[in-house]
DNA sequence: AGCAAATTATTGAATCATCAACCAATCACG
DNA sequence: CGTGATTGGTTGATGATTCAATAATTTGCT
């Protein structure tokens, strides 16, 4: 139990503006494609990586990682989801605990509707943002917060 | 309404990447402030930024700008410190429209006890987790996005 | 002065996330 | 081969955030 290293000046500025990047962006997200799409963005990544797995289908576990969710956050998505028809619910015949999660054709129109808004907000609010530096510079600096936040990369996987 | 440029695999790793970190962070401030000091981030940083003001006071549009809350959500949030006697509301003298927040001593107190915990943390999980010089080229980073999300400043007044 | 527009703030309903508790299936291992 | 531990997943209650609507005050203009 040492003593606290309180923060310097610099290192609070740095701190703030990211706080406030980390803050603001998520909502940012969420409000683009909830006005334009009637979605969160919690459901485009889990439309968005159903899209690319086999038969279009994940496990719930599997899902969770990839979306940086909760299994339970997961779960009630998935529910809300299921109840648009938007994707359905099955067991997993090699385990079975597991369930597994399908897109279905409806899903994928949505996703195919969706995603040039949402693409083009990534460009404008963050690829378009930075010069090729500085997105070399953040993409390491993301894999070194990942590593301390999340070091098994439960959260994380691909 | 031009063609939708899409994404890169770089682009994507990248993206992908700062995702998880905006998606991840917020939830992981609030866990640690949560189980040790019964607050969340939220609500810290009011506690923080009206510690540092004159009078420990703040109007409701200032303390949600220096917090990147908007208005709606502070109220919501001062409701709560304040039936807590974390916070007191009073009425401006100078704009009758306008509320100003003080924190109180209790307040003051809960602040002092849950910083250690809280800059902690933020050392394990940012500070220390950079170099130098990544540090300062995240500063730069955030500039660049904020300039983009948030044009006018509005949400991240200093 | 007088009135429209903008600013400041609050409220209530709906939505979403988190936490704790739970259940069922599989694994590990004596 | 059985039993405790682990894994995979769901549920319901609670709490926080957003959205839309509303109200009161001030500002800008003529």
């Amino acid at each position: 139990m040492g003593d606290v290293r309180w923060l310097t000046e610099t290192e609070i500025d740095t701190w703030l503006k990211f706080r406030s990047v980390v803050e603001l962006y998520p909502g940012l997200l969420d409000s683009q494609l909830r006005r334009d799409s009637q979605m969160t963005h919690m459901e485009y990544q889990v439309l968005a990586m159903l899209s690319e797995a086999p038969d279009r289908t994940l496990r719930m576990t599997t899902l969770a990682a990839r979306t940086t969710s909760s299994l339970t956050r997961m779960s009630h998505v998935v529910t809300r989801l299921a109840q648009r028809g938007i994707v359905a619910r099955s067991a997993c015949a090699l385990d079975g605990r597991a369930t597994n999660v399908t897109l279905t054709d409806e899903g994928h129109d949505l996703l195919v509707a969706a995603a040039p808004g949402h693409v083009t907000q990534v460009r404008e609010s963050f690829l378009d943002a930075l010069s090729p530096a500085q997105l070399r510079q953040l993409d390491d600096i993301c894999d070194s917060i990942l590593t301390r936040i999340d070091p098994e990369g439960k959260m994380t996987a691909r």
